[in-house]
DNA sequence: TGCAATCACTATACCGGTTAAGTGTCAATG
DNA sequence: CATTGACACTTAACCGGTATAGTGATTGCA
């Protein structure tokens, strides 16, 4: 239920024009008319091409400068065929959403990147994967976005097949296993694995629990491989159980982990949130934490240094995988041959939730 | 450091024309030539405007659904003179964007009171208010956007003299006082300041802490009054300590509270993190939460179900918060009178951090 | 001194839509 | 039977940029 107010502005673009000045933006006919040039003499003097004299070329941007003129991006983009925005689509409810800082860190990064090249980003969440998909044909029909960022690759993703099909530019931000032709910005997590799982097992664990996030994202199911290969390798045991992202989904695998016999030792959770939540399940059960069990978080936050005890995790620097993302997508859109990039890792911060292994 | 790859995609945007039908994309042209008519007579056929026989209507409808029209959004926006995008821009430190719900929840809001009316959502995260003025200016200026969506409101906000200058489209979204001119939606925080004052009154607590939020913010401010206005009215006492939304402020204030003396019964935080944060330093104090102090924070979270006590907080359905403020925009664009719109207000969800105030 | 090349522009068309004004055809009407 | 008017279109201009093909004047060089 909302109230309406009194009624305060009144808005009403339509008018002006009759108002006159004010709000009416210049064009370069405008400065045309001021500087006693044609249209064509402006617009090569404004865009540094040849076809006007040096002194010509200083009026006009005095002028343009004097009058506050900005290329109206519909001309341009009309014109010369190009957007000017990339779009960023998200599908995933929005419970999951907003707690984690990934995104917000993800748009900034991008957004210093696009910023000095004069692109815009449209971001918007969508239902599921085929409104996304929609999104896409709707926005390239359009020529709204001159290309977009795919994010949370699913293992059999069709978004991929789409954009490939549309000639789209895109730039993946995940595994290059699933992007198809598509340039990838990724993380090595196989070797994050092996970081973490080395990390453990030098503190004595051996049999080690994991809560993952969904089954269906590409990247669960690559650490959930690089996890089973790892334990063989280092001899040590992985049991895994499924989570969602949610506290809720947390608590329960910690849970249900917990109550194995022999009971992991430690406990890595592919979230911050979920970790949170299975450090609260482990006092509310009365597991001691790193006492009886050790646990990490694979995505770090402010979140993971609240806690008591604080929790180790897994930091990477989003801000800059954005940046790289960003700056892939302007070079495809552009037509240079765009390769995959690896990102650098993860890095391991040690706090006071890993710990020793308990003695039997 | 960041390592390239092999080269895999060749994506040449430019050779489209050249590869032909492929990635080209229909114009009203191509359907005139298919239909045997003018590009005006097939762009009535598409409006719905009057000028042409039912037949021929349903014949050019045809060819676009076949051909897969859909109109280019430059070549729109040149013409009516309108860019079909709104603006959201953001400036906070990306430390404290991330971690609250709030924008995703708000994003997805507007998105879906835009996208069933074919407008779009340009979105950035600014490094500060001048930058974030310029970006206005600019997209004014080119015409990207058709209105933007103001937050974050301060105290003395610079940036709602400047929307007024530009005669910009702008909806607020924040308290009226400071709106100037602008058409605001906003919540009564001082409505909600009495709700949580007369549940911990109702629970016997007497004196009361409260960890704000920046000062700089209006809504900061306008709660700060009103929890002093109705200490009076009540005849209790609230002691303010001023946080930054951080969980290290929140920590810091909580512990300048417990040590003053008399020590508070309750303490509210003006968001879930500080509160988190406030829970954890207390726990770590040994002071006992609810029983020798209660907590409530403002805005709810999954974060406040899962820690241990639960948080008592204050909800608000962000969502229709961001619709409302949506359908408001679309009116001030299209030129309706705005005024402004009370959503409803925040609700007290009880959970295990509030109870009854300690004996003396 | 004559012809070509260069310079600094202008004229014009185009991108893909929308829209005001004009045109030819046909049926209704006085 | 001539006039009117409605209908179903076409013509052409416009939105604000960019790009290509002229054009007149000056300069360079043989």
């Amino acid at each position: 239920m909302w109230v309406v107010e009194k009624s305060s502005r009144q808005q009403r673009p339509g008018s002006e024009e009759r108002t006159g000045e004010a709000v009416k933006r210049p064009t370069i006919a405008d400065i045309a008319r001021q500087a006693g040039l044609t249209k064509a003499a402006v617009s090569f003097a404004l865009n540094g091409q040849p076809g006007v004299s040096d002194q010509t070329r200083t009026r006009v941007l005095d002028i343009a400068r004097r009058i506050g003129w900005q290329p109206n991006s519909a001309a341009r983009a009309l014109s010369d065929g190009r957007a000017g925005a990339f779009g960023l689509v998200v599908d995933r409810p929005a419970a999951t959403l907003g707690v984690e800082p990934f995104f917000m860190q993800l748009i900034s990064g991008i957004q210093a990147e696009l910023s000095g090249n004069k692109v815009s980003l449209l971001f918007t969440i969508a239902e599921d994967q085929a409104a996304e998909i929609e999104l896409y044909r709707s926005w390239w029909a359009q020529r709204r976005v001159d290309g977009v960022f795919v994010v949370d690759l699913r293992v059999d993703d069709r978004r991929i097949a789409v954009l490939e099909e549309l000639g789209m530019p895109a730039v993946v931000i995940g595994h290059p296993s699933v992007a198809g032709s598509l340039p990838a910005v990724w993380h090595d997590d196989v070797l994050v694995t092996r970081t973490v799982m080395e990390h453990l097992v030098a503190l004595g664990h051996r049999r080690i629990g994991r809560v993952s996030g969904v089954p269906e994202l590409r990247h669960t199911q690559i650490r959930t491989e690089a996890f089973a290969d790892a334990a063989a390798e280092l001899g040590v045991t992985v049991v895994d159980v499924a989570g969602d992202y949610t506290g809720d989904s947390g608590a329960l695998a910690t849970e249900a982990l917990l109550r194995t016999d022999p009971r992991p030792t430690a406990i890595v959770y592919d979230n911050d949130l979920m970790a949170v939540s299975g450090l609260g399940t482990a006092r509310r059960l009365g597991v001691d934490v790193p006492g009886e069990v050790s646990m990490v978080a694979w995505e770090d936050s402010p979140l993971c240094e609240l806690v008591h005890p604080a929790l180790t995790a897994l930091h990477r620097d989003v801000l800059t995988y954005g940046m790289h993302a960003a700056s892939r997508l302007l070079d495809a859109e552009r037509g240079v041959r765009v390769g995959n990039v690896k990102d650098a890792s993860h890095e391991l911060i040690r706090r006071a939730s890993s710990g020793v292994a308990p003695k039997d």
